[in-house]
DNA sequence: TAAAAACCGTACTCTATAGTACGAAGATAT
DNA sequence: ATATCTTCGTACTATAGAGTACGGTTTTTA
């Protein structure tokens, strides 16, 4: 048997592809804890091991770098959150496990210094903002959002915009601790801090999307 | 009569002021529409007009400047979010009108700048974060958890943890737009905007806190 | 009006860093 | 085995920007 056609991985395909990827791990977590500015490609480039040339003739500039790291981590951070949301444990439950799960997520090092970069970056690489909104932010929403859908016609909850209710119920997840952590006031979310805000926030929302009571 | 004992505002000190005001307006402009990486000690002393020597001999280095910078604007901001909050409009219009004069000066160009500011420098520079938690958020929070609190004694609105409810509603009005303006998806909320998101924010809210029925 | 202080302009030092050049060494394909 | 592509090491260029030095000029004080 042959090589199949359509990838024609040749050795230097496969060692491009892996180096490639050694590049961005590193870069990655130089931006992610330095930031753009206090990242140099030198130091990139001394951790590696390689050479400048090299590095140089993966990413033709800094920029286009930084570009590449953020879509990746981006990405990663996306695949990693793959919530749980499932409906056999009853709304409430579900609910509650998504929302530990978010925030758990959404505060750990590694995310509070990408929102860091994004935020911090904004002015000068807008897309960077684009990037990550559409797949972290956004697809959360949607998903919780189709879950509440649901919910919502089978009568578990009231009626309303699926969508902004999804948004808010984030927005209270997120605006306590979260916000902190964001702006190095605390740099840990304790378990039980977890807890809490979980709760207040589920405490609220289900308050709010009560089902009727009336028929 | 010789001069005053406490205050002598002796021409060269008057001088000395209102130039480190001066110095102030041009670097605070300066570090909040290029970020602290993308702002020159030199740029600035150009701006001025003076040159450089004088510059230093009013801040010592360019982080020194920078704090200088950042507790100046935030105090600004901080005044500037004198909010209204008037009990005798009765309880729903005065949160609206708070929550609307609020996501309005918070989506300001100026605003949205400084937070950037802070959030992207807020690895290098701990203290930034700090200060500008302690008089941005901080204060607005105990500000409508007090008249929360009133509300709640008064029976208008459930008995709850006031500071907790007020977080919430901040929450609530601030995760939209104003989210979006952040990372630069978008950079201005039409009035339209504003009342649509106070709207959705405000029926959540007083719907989770309404005063409970039963007596 | 004379001494003191602040300011100006300009030129300078020093360091950091993006990006380039290039020849030698190593790996890959045919 | 040999031509080709890739990488390595190292030295280099070029630029930018923080901070200093200093002599001459203006402003303030007394």
């Amino acid at each position: 048997m042959k090589t199949p056609a359509t990838p024609a991985p040749s050795r230097r395909e496969a060692n491009r592809q892996s180096r490639r990827e050694a590049i961005l791990d590193v870069a990655a977590e130089s931006f992610l804890e330095h930031g753009y500015a206090g990242t140099t490609m030198s130091a990139i480039a001394a951790t590696l091991g390689g050479s400048k040339g090299t590095l140089w003739s993966y990413f033709e500039s800094k920029d286009v770098l930084f570009g590449a790291v953020i879509e990746r981590v981006t990405e990663a951070f996306r695949a990693q959150l793959s919530l749980i949301l499932n409906p056999a444990d009853g709304i409430e439950a579900a609910l509650r496990r998504f929302c530990a799960e978010f925030l758990r997520k959404v505060t750990s090092a590694e995310a509070i210094a990408l929102h860091r970069l994004v935020v911090g970056e904004a002015n000068r690489f807008p897309e960077v903002g684009e990037i990550f909104y559409a797949r972290a932010p956004q697809r959360t929403q949607r998903l919780l959002a189709d879950f509440l859908e649901t919910a919502m016609e089978r009568g578990e909850l009231r009626r309303d915009d699926a969508l902004v209710a999804a948004r808010q119920l984030t927005a209270l997840v997120m605006y306590g601790g979260h916000q902190q952590m964001l702006m190095g006031l605390i740099d840990t979310l304790t378990p039980e801090a977890i807890q809490a805000e979980v709760d207040r926030a589920m405490a609220t929302f289900l308050r709010a999307y009560a089902a009727e009571a009336s028929s």
